[in-house]
DNA sequence: TAGATATTTAGAAATATATCTAAATATCTT
DNA sequence: AAGATATTTAGATATATTTCTAAATATCTA
């Protein structure tokens, strides 16, 4: 497990960005509105949960539109079977 | 789920004394052993580790026996099943 | 009780992270 | 083509984190 997912997952919000994605694709500027920040802080947030594969994007014309990648999810959830012991069939 | 908990997983060392945790309870200096760092830098990790509930402590004697909290981690699982979507039983 | 061993605390230094503003780039619309 | 909108990059600053050494505390043993 690579640990840039780890530290990416350390900051609430990049974890309140996976959380938004959950529900659908979104573009920078809808991101954007749910927090107080910069919009070049976002983009960093938003690097760094890219660079841990946690979201993929695409540029649509004039925006970019992120989504949530779920296959890294399943290797966490591997890690932590991993540590607590025990596989996917007993939780 | 609590942000210490995440901040605390995001480290390596931290990551690889859980892993150590799993096996068998061991005290300060045992898991020194693994690690190429001065004691009081153990300290601080575990510290970490103790105030996300990740683990556990108990003094005997002159030792000081840490043991992994496997409780906190069904807490995570969760949290990964809520970003992700579906339930424990569709792993 | 004195010295040895185990762990923690205090304080300092180096590095990493989160955030900002300003400017650059890309695309759209008129 | 020019101006508007969306996103990213660059560079600065403040805060947080990791690590160290030295010293303090606690317990054990001779």
């Amino acid at each position: 497990m690579k640990n840039s997912v780890f530290k990416a997952l350390a900051d609430p919000s990049r974890r309140q960005i996976l959380k938004l994605l959950k529900n659908s694709d979104k573009n920078v500027g809808e991101i954007l509105e749910n927090f107080d920040m910069a919009g070049a802080s976002l983009n960093h947030h938003l690097t760094i949960l890219k660079n841990a594969d946690l979201v993929t994007s695409e540029k649509r014309g004039q925006y970019v539109i992120y989504s949530l990648n779920t296959t890294v999810f399943q290797e966490i959830l591997e890690w932590i079977f991993e540590i607590k012991g025990g596989t996917k069939n007993e939780i």
